[in-house]
DNA sequence: CGAACCGTTGAAAGCATTCAACCTCGGTGG
DNA sequence: CCACCGAGGTTGAATGCTTTCAACGGTTCG
């Protein structure tokens, strides 16, 4: 399947030639055009033949599954740098549709594919996204498993404004262009639910609204703490000693 | 699939001989000695430095996350033939508890990524695997975003049946080696809802009890039309006038 | 200006949880 | 041998959090 000979034609090469060693994930991309979506146009479908790898280099995506009887589950996020798209099954497991205009750049699965296998460098890399990926997922398993409608909203504030860290985040301002119900399908909630909860937070003095895509975060120790995560940093909260289970000697 | 003892041998041979063309993952771990670990007994916490990489090669392992007030989420079980442990970050996410009697095998994190950056044959067949988790990750989450009791709980017992498929599934026998609670904590959901559900289930005669953690599966095509994953072959069941909403967004 | 979309708010209903009692089955010790 | 015990599992009733149904407010855009 994926040869180490010395083989390396495909558009690959083109990029191999003009910058051996690529050192980064993004510079895969680089070469490529970009190419742009409007607001709620869709990259690809669930189903549809994996043919390619993408990289978002602007705006937001959504990635969902739809089931049976219309309800739909958006299993994540997609901010600039991040990519999309990686399976090695022929089709793709979910949907991905811009939250905002998005730009993306496109690489054959298999142009991707044979860059990976020729560069030690960027295996790492490629692993520790997918890793990465992982723990995402699993983060979110106790969020819907466990979490409050509190929690769970508190959670995605956190998340958010994390994420946005560096890009634009100015001062406490967490920006979240997406619509309440891409939240509500995202945080396993539904529509009215986020929305009297924010109200919530709004009258606590937590977050304090911003226009209506955008909070600022009045009390982020408090913030922190109602994310139901409760370790460590958990100043305020009362919550007294923690059975930590000794260690199996094994 | 699973690496008898007889198979072990030989390839330990073939190590011993250094044959430099390991071809599946199961290879890799068939020198290491298998160690035991005894119901309940936990093979590594969230938290302790990640040096190794295990593979199960016999019984049931839980894997799971606790958050501060004492919640614990099971992220999933893993059978025989299953990996653990897999991530590049110097700690572990998660927890692993033996759920039954268990058999491992263990390669230091080094070990395992130098038998992956040498080897063009393993390195898909990784990749490969943790896009299977990945997709798992993500029913999962569909799961738990939108499902009902009913429909966790069928899912579940589907999952599981197709696990033990080719292993010890005795016709339509389904086996739950672990505990209600165990159960409860994959499906985010409580002890008494899952007890209550499954004796609906044997009330209905879509399964059938044999011993408590066994089923007969009574009706296979009703407990699929019961997941809630609603892509054809649900006809089967009564639920008339079902308003089937429109297929697919495109 | 009105329509459509998005978001908020209110009231009622529902499903799962919580609290509590009871059952069942192995294991144990008198 | 059998009574007792404890863990795991089941069942019942009441509570509660989120959902559902419904109406209203606000913003954008033709």
């Amino acid at each position: 399947m994926l040869s180490t000979g010395s083989t390396a034609q495909s558009n690959f090469a083109a990029v191999a030639m003009m910058k051996p060693q690529l050192e980064t994930l993004d510079e895969l991309f680089a070469a490529v055009p970009r190419e742009t979506l409007d607001i709620g146009a869709g990259l690809f479908w669930e189903g549809d033949r994996a043919q390619h790898i993408f990289e978002v280099s602007e705006g937001v995506l959504r990635i969902f599954k739809i089931i049976g009887d219309g309800r739909r589950v958006i299993t994540g996020f997609l901010y600039a740098g991040d990519m999309v798209g990686l399976t090695l099954r022929d089709v793709y497991l979910y949907s991905a549709e811009a939250v905002t205009p998005v730009k993306v750049r496109r690489l054959t699965k298999k142009a991707f594919q044979d860059a990976i296998e020729h560069s030690p460098e960027l295996r790492p890399r490629l692993f520790a996204l997918m890793c990465d990926e992982m723990a995402a997922a699993q983060d979110q398993m106790v969020l819907l498993s466990r979490k409050s409608a509190e929690e769970r909203v508190c959670s995605f504030l956190m998340l958010t404004a994390r994420r946005m860290q560096g890009d634009r985040q100015v001062g406490r301002t967490v920006q979240l262009p997406m619509s309440r119900q891409d939240m509500a399908d995202y945080l396993g909630l539904t529509i009215e639910t986020v929305s009297r909860t924010i109200t919530k937070l709004i009258a606590r003095g937590v977050i304090v609204p911003n226009g209506r895509h955008a909070f600022d975060i009045g009390k982020p120790g408090k913030l922190l703490a109602l994310c139901g995560d409760g370790d460590s940093y958990e100043d305020i909260g009362e919550r007294g000693a923690k059975t930590r289970q000794a260690v199996w000697p094994h």
